[in-house]
DNA sequence: GCGCCGGCTTGATGAATGTCAACGCGTCGG
DNA sequence: CCGACGCGTTGACATTCATCAAGCCGGCGC
């Protein structure tokens, strides 16, 4: 609860809040309140009213939605990014359900405040639909990878992306359980693991967490990667502060989760 | 060419401009030209540098990605839509590709004009930003649809919205030849058959473009439609100038394009 | 140490979907 | 009138994927 201006900090340099005036951004942030959750709390329930813009500072946060008891991944979060967006300026119900993955902490702007000081202040508003425009690419982006591609191609292009935003090196660290991993992917546990044994043949090495590509250009030829569908722009942890590139709250949509 | 003050302002009723100012308005629209295309036209390919906003006037547009030889239809749309504004906002490259479906007139709008004017005017940029939220959330249905439900539970919902939107009569005329209403629900032409074959138990009766959903009961216990997923929000062909309610550029994503 | 439990893997099976081929049936032009 | 062509349908088949069941393994508490 206590809200350091330290958390305040880490907000301000939110690719949302470049172009913005100070005052801008002490208005928006003026009732906001930080909180913190356990592993696996819900932190909003698909068809929840929203009235808050919420800004993972810390932790792993999953987006997902249901429909007649099935469950699918969107998205996983890690810091700093913001989620809701989109529902909090048209001030809608949210379409999917969040909760955490790990413990977290997160920041609570009110989305009444926002919206006023979109109307006023129109670098915010343009930094905003920028924020906006990079979720929506990268759904388009999941969109297509979901679509186009096979389990064992999405895989594929997953670890050259982590590959990618992990500095390249040959053998790369899962950032996530492989459940959480397969979820995302768009396929069950058991076929993670199947796709994971088909891809032996074209060098890839599994050790638990811990994944090697041997042979790049093998992998490469089979995952056919392209900017129109991966995003192998680095954006994991630290924030650039610019918001023309690409990759808002939902940056870490496909691969990009890392 | 020519451009006619009734095509202006057909363009001044969208959502998009909804709260600009006039002086706004004809700043944005200031190197703005009219188009007509031919069926069949490709307006842009993905990968392409995008310059303009494109406002379709009239006619039918679709959307598509690809990869790998393969083709994924996004979005089939119908007038008056704007697309490729996340692509614009960001001065970034296309991410689907556009073709008509019929002959088309379309207006398009300087990106850079349009960026300036997100600048300038704080209602502008905001009208910006309710347009990306809406289309964000008609991706995010779009996706729930594909992952969570079957073939002919996609069907059975695209009916129903289709069937809301022309008013709720017992029969409904489809919009699209049955190959495009395929791809749009990411099915090939011959599973599409099959599924309307399944639906025949459920009191569908399909003659040729007319489709007749005697036993409405049966046909929604087994589509399950949910307005977490669903847009039944009539909003075709008419514009209601309403910024708030939602399904911008891709309100046609699902069911939402007739 | 022992046993439990959760995550992961593997195999067997079945459902859903894509692919290929053939056919009916309209439209259109010779 | 006839034939070509495009759309839609139908059937046989291959592939992909989910589901169910069982087993392996490492961590942790008793």
């Amino acid at each position: 609860m206590p809200l350091r201006a330290a958390d305040l900090n880490r907000s301000r340099s939110l690719p949302l809040f470049a172009g913005a005036a100070d005052e801008t951004f002490a208005a928006a942030t003026a009732g906001a309140f930080l909180q913190r959750f356990p592993a696996g709390t819900t932190l909003l329930t698909e068809g929840d009213q929203v009235d808050f813009l919420y800004v993972l500072l810390d932790g792993v946060v999953e987006l997902n939605g249901t429909w007649n008891d099935k469950e699918t991944t969107l998205a996983v979060l890690r810091p700093v990014s913001t989620f809701i967006l989109a529902a909090v300026v048209l001030d809608a119900d949210a379409l999917m359900s969040a909760q955490t993955i790990e413990r977290s902490e997160i920041l609570m702007l009110s989305g009444e405040a926002l919206r006023r000081a979109m109307s006023r202040d129109a670098q915010f508003a343009l930094g905003v639909a920028q924020e906006l425009s990079g979720c929506y690419r990268g759904l388009v982006r999941a969109i297509k990878n979901q679509k186009l591609r096979g389990g064992a191609e999405r895989l594929a292009n997953y670890l050259l992306t982590q590959q990618s935003r992990q500095g390249g090196p040959e053998t790369l660290t899962l950032p996530h359980e492989k459940r959480v991993l397969a979820a995302l992917l768009g396929m069950t546990p058991e076929n993670l693991s199947r796709a994971f044994a088909n891809l032996a043949d074209y060098g890839v090495v599994v050790n638990g967490a811990s994944v090697s590509l041997t042979r790049p250009a093998v992998i490469r030829r089979l995952a056919k990667p392209t900017p129109l569908i991966d995003n192998h722009t680095p954006d994991g942890t630290t924030i650039t502060g610019k918001a023309e590139r690409e990759g808002g709250p939902m940056k870490s949509l496909l691969s990009p989760l890392g």
